[in-house]
RNA sequence: GUGGGUAUAGCUCAGUUGGUUAGAGCGCUAGAUUGUGGUUCUAGAGGUCGCCGGUUCAACUCCGGUUACUCACCCCA
């Protein structure tokens, strides 16, 4: 049969697990020094906590899980005679792959309310799943780095969060810019514009704005609803780059001021941290989720031009449709694959970061390699990463595999190294070769 | 959900206005070379030309349909 994997799926090379854990531990250093503890959840959430979280778009993207058995027999006969998928899926199935990270981890929390201490701060890198049709740099599975802290309103949580971002990407050697707004100064917005029902529509136009530019935003607000005036009132609010210029504007809002408050609390918090990248306030930011409440933040990558490397925001109330009220949360999220895409264009990955083999033993015949068997092991309990070609097949054949590993120094077995107990030892690069005994050896990598 | 592109050897791809036996590079196997790789050279294995149908004396090539993948849009990371 002919091999292959679903759309938008991918395998991974070695090399490429390789540099997606050096990324993944970068950040897991970064997480527990902030204080963030590791959790991980199923792969599979029952159907009827994904939906209805993601509006309908975000429906249509749920991957559904067939139910096991004779899923026929209990489906809804009448739904099934209709052709009406949507109907029917409930009658088939009770479970949906995840779609984020969030709203598993709002179950989460309700569910382990009584075994965990708040404010709960949790990181969490997993797979996540959406049935969306994928394009350059978007898969139908894709890895998310996440940090939240639930059960705190505490706006220093927003500086913290703010920088762990700088720490991970100064780690990565990645530059970037790190925008932050608030969702108030949006609503403040929207109210001053004399809008405030059309919070939303106006908050999708602007978060376009990077890509449809000015005009394309006015056409969208307009063509959302928004009366030309209050279009007019928002794009020159948009214009404004500092918070003290917007203070004024937004002084008959009681959102926009506290927006404001919130956002300045941030950054004087941050007054006492020395910034590795750019932090700015970005009016213009507004990020499509519908459920940030508060504070939002997104990152671009610096020199290259990727799109979004992260983002998150504050959520006042996410645990409420689990039945937990008033559990504040704030939290960031990484791109993984934005940020190794990003990485490879800017070839910015370290050695170290490719767990590489640094010793490959070659014997010519059955005896010889009997004997370079025991070497490894005496290698290996020296902590060498090292291998045994498994057989003792034609040279060039081991050859061939060594320089398909990239390795850097084979050691050579055979009659000769027997007799006077050593290895031939071979530099792959250079050519150069040496008869050292295993001792010499192990001090040679150590 | 909407629109475009692609589908030929294990992989990446050529294939002329439709014409006899469908090619290249890489990879694989063997040899030149019985203790030495990256460079060479020689030979070999490997194909339902995505699938179904139509046009034609003749289809990898043209037409219709279909499936898969992919790119862009909507939305999103």
């Amino acid at each position: 049969m002919k091999p292959g994997i679903p759309k938008g799926t991918r395998d991974f090379l070695p090399k490429e697990v390789a540099r997606r854990n050096f990324i993944f531990n970068t950040m897991r250093t970064v997480f527990v020094k902030y204080g963030y503890q590791p959790i991980e959840t199923p792969a599979m959430e029952n159907l009827s906590t994904l939906t209805g979280k993601y509006g309908e778009e975000g429906d249509k993207l749920l991957f559904k899980v067939l139910n096991n058995g004779d899923f026929l027999s209990k489906a809804d006969e009448q739904a099934l005679e209709a052709k009406d998928s949507q109907k029917l899926v409930s009658s088939i199935s009770k479970r949906g792959l995840r779609y984020d990270l969030t709203v598993p981890f709002a179950r989460f929390v309700v569910m382990n309310q009584n075994d965990i201490n708040f404010p709960f701060k949790r990181y969490q890198i997993q797979p996540v799943w959406r049935a969306d049709r994928p394009q350059k740099g978007r898969y139908q599975e894709f890895y998310q780095c996440d940090v939240d802290v639930v059960g705190s309103n505490s706006l220093m949580l927003e500086a913290e969060l703010v920088q762990i971002y700088d720490e991970v990407f100064s780690k990565l050697g990645l530059d970037v810019t790190i925008k932050i707004n608030n969702r108030k100064i949006l609503a403040g917005m929207a109210e001053a514009a004399g809008i405030a029902d059309k919070l939303v529509e106006m908050t999708v136009a602007i978060d376009k704005l990077d890509k449809i530019g000015k005009e394309g935003v006015r056409k969208e607000m307009i063509e959302r609803g928004i009366p030309d005036t209050a279009v007019d009132t928002i794009e020159k609010i948009l214009e404004v780059k500092d918070l003290d210029t917007l203070k004024p504007l937004l002084a008959n809002s009681e959102q926009g001021t506290k927006g404001i408050e919130e956002l300045q609390a941030v950054f004087d918090f941050l007054d006492s941290y020395q910034m590795n990248n750019t932090l700015n306030f970005e009016i213009t930011l507004a990020r499509g989720l519908s459920y940030y409440t508060g504070f939002i933040v997104e990152v671009a990558a610096d020199k290259v031009d990727i799109g979004s490397i992260g983002g998150g925001g504050r959520y006042d109330d996410l645990t409420g449709i689990f039945g937990m009220k008033d559990m504040s949360g704030v939290g960031v999220s990484f791109g993984a694959a934005r940020i190794y895409d990003a990485m490879t264009a800017l070839d910015s990955f370290p050695a170290e970061a490719e767990e590489n083999l640094q010793l490959l033993l070659i014997a010519f015949d059955e005896a010889s390699h009997r004997y370079a068997f025991k070497c490894l092991n005496q290698l290996r309990a020296a902590g060498i990463v090292a291998e045994l070609y498994p057989d003792p097949v034609k040279l060039k054949k081991q050859m061939k595999y060594a320089n398909g590993r990239e390795v850097k120094f084979v050691a050579l077995a055979g009659d000769t190294e027997m007799s006077n107990n050593t290895l031939a030892l071979k530099n792959m690069e250079t050519g150069d070769q040496e008869q050292k005994s295993l001792e010499d050896i192990i001090k040679f990598f150590t």
